[in-house]
DNA sequence: TGATTGCGTTAAAAAACCGTCACAATATTG
DNA sequence: CAATATTGTGACGGTTTTTTAACGCAATCA
């Protein structure tokens, strides 16, 4: 089952940002403009997950937060929370406010995604995948190691995270665009051509000399890991 | 099987984190408000360990601690106890209410972890390990010993708990953030960079010049000891 | 009390990685 | 087959991240 999240948030265009990106990343995503509308959500549907805003209209944040932990039905759903830089980001460090994770704002969203992961793999074990094979590939989230026919691969971060995606979609054309948007992170730019030398990186680091390469080429549309071999 | 604890606090704020901190440790946990609560559920089933705040609505956590000692079958149910600083700290100190160990708020939920695995060793060895190995690793958590293929290693304090935490999650990688919370403690503020230089104190510690490092570190996202080797 | 031990911070050195470019290699098209 | 478009790759400069050594301070021990 697709977990479901529930975004608290009352600035507009970053609640459609979220909506957009998260549906994206594969989640069932609900919006709720203030604490008061999402406490009501919660009643409806409980989420598996909660992104809850800091400062927010009617009913606080926090205030929303001290509620669900106070409440056996809701006590356990995670819960990440929303920050503005230097907002009191002690008391929010102390984690008596009882969420499970924090993301200062501006955070990218591959950033708030990579939380979202780690929070529904600690919470939820099974939800989110720690281990994903793919043919004689194997990729470990938790201890971060790949290895291929058993032997060990050493990959950079970006090329970790590079095939971390490839083998979530395994066998999809991705094009470059759409690479640099779910690895590098919308937020950035960087030249289209950089895949291409990362990909090639990965190549490298993966394939023995005699191995056959699982990573195809797709002329004038871009790259696609191959699921057989 | 995984101890059970029920923890006794009609603080909420306290409570949430005691619940969340102690799951996180890998506890089974259960929550009660007060001390009536308390008694019905210890009914239900037994704890194989109570923390138990000292001032309680209902019935006091005094009162609690002298019925369970009354009754043959929870007389041996360890319990922690609880106390504001200063309150009625001598009475404690003797331990004639009968528990087995306490400890004054504010604390750090390190040093209540450490509590706990303690008074269970105590009460029921098996329960919590006293010794892990892996690889060529062992490390004692009696005698504070840590040995590498026989021969014995010293370590100061906190590399000794830093190497506990590495080897109870073997394999895994940890964030510095995350190595803060857990080895140092969520309410003592330490900069980031620390961990790096007590990982290389570990390091040298553990490493005889020839020997291949069981720390590795992951570029970007942590350190994680190794398990094979 | 003086000496020792361990801690946390900082700064500089070392290592790993990144993004871009230029050119080579390969595929496509006419 | 030649011309063109697209991809592969090695090199390079610059940046980020990690390692390591040094220092001042506090707690502990003898």
């Amino acid at each position: 089952m697709t977990p479901y999240v529930l975004v608290v948030e009352d600035e507009d265009a970053l609640a459609t940002l979220l909506h957009y990106n998260l549906e994206k990343e594969g989640y069932r995503v609900s919006l709720a403009a203030d604490g008061e509308e999402a406490l009501t959500q919660i009643d409806e549907q409980l989420p598996d997950l909660i992104v809850l805003d800091w400062m927010l209209p009617k009913v606080s944040g926090i205030e929303v937060c001290r509620r669900l932990r106070g409440r056996a039905e809701t006590r356990n759903v995670p819960i990440i929370m929303l920050t503005a830089r230097g907002e009191e980001t002690d008391r929010i460090r102390g984690l008596d406010t009882g969420a499970d994770d924090y993301i200062v704002k501006p955070f990218s969203m591959v950033e708030l995604t990579a939380r979202i992961r780690a929070v529904l793999r600690r919470i939820r074990p099974g939800l989110a995948e720690d281990r994903t094979r793919q043919g004689d590939l194997t990729i470990d989230r938790v201890s971060h190691r790949v290895k291929r026919e058993g032997r060990e691969i050493h990959l950079g971060p970006t090329e970790f995270r590079l095939l971390d995606y490839f083998m979530q979609h395994p066998g999809r054309v991705f094009s470059r665009e759409q690479l640099l948007d779910a690895v590098w992170g919308s937020d950035v730019y960087v030249e289209a051509r950089t895949v291409d030398v990362h990909v090639g990186r990965l190549r490298k680091a993966l394939n023995l000399d005699t191995e056959i390469d699982p990573i195809r080429t797709v002329r004038s549309a871009g790259y696609a890991l191959d699921i057989d071999s």
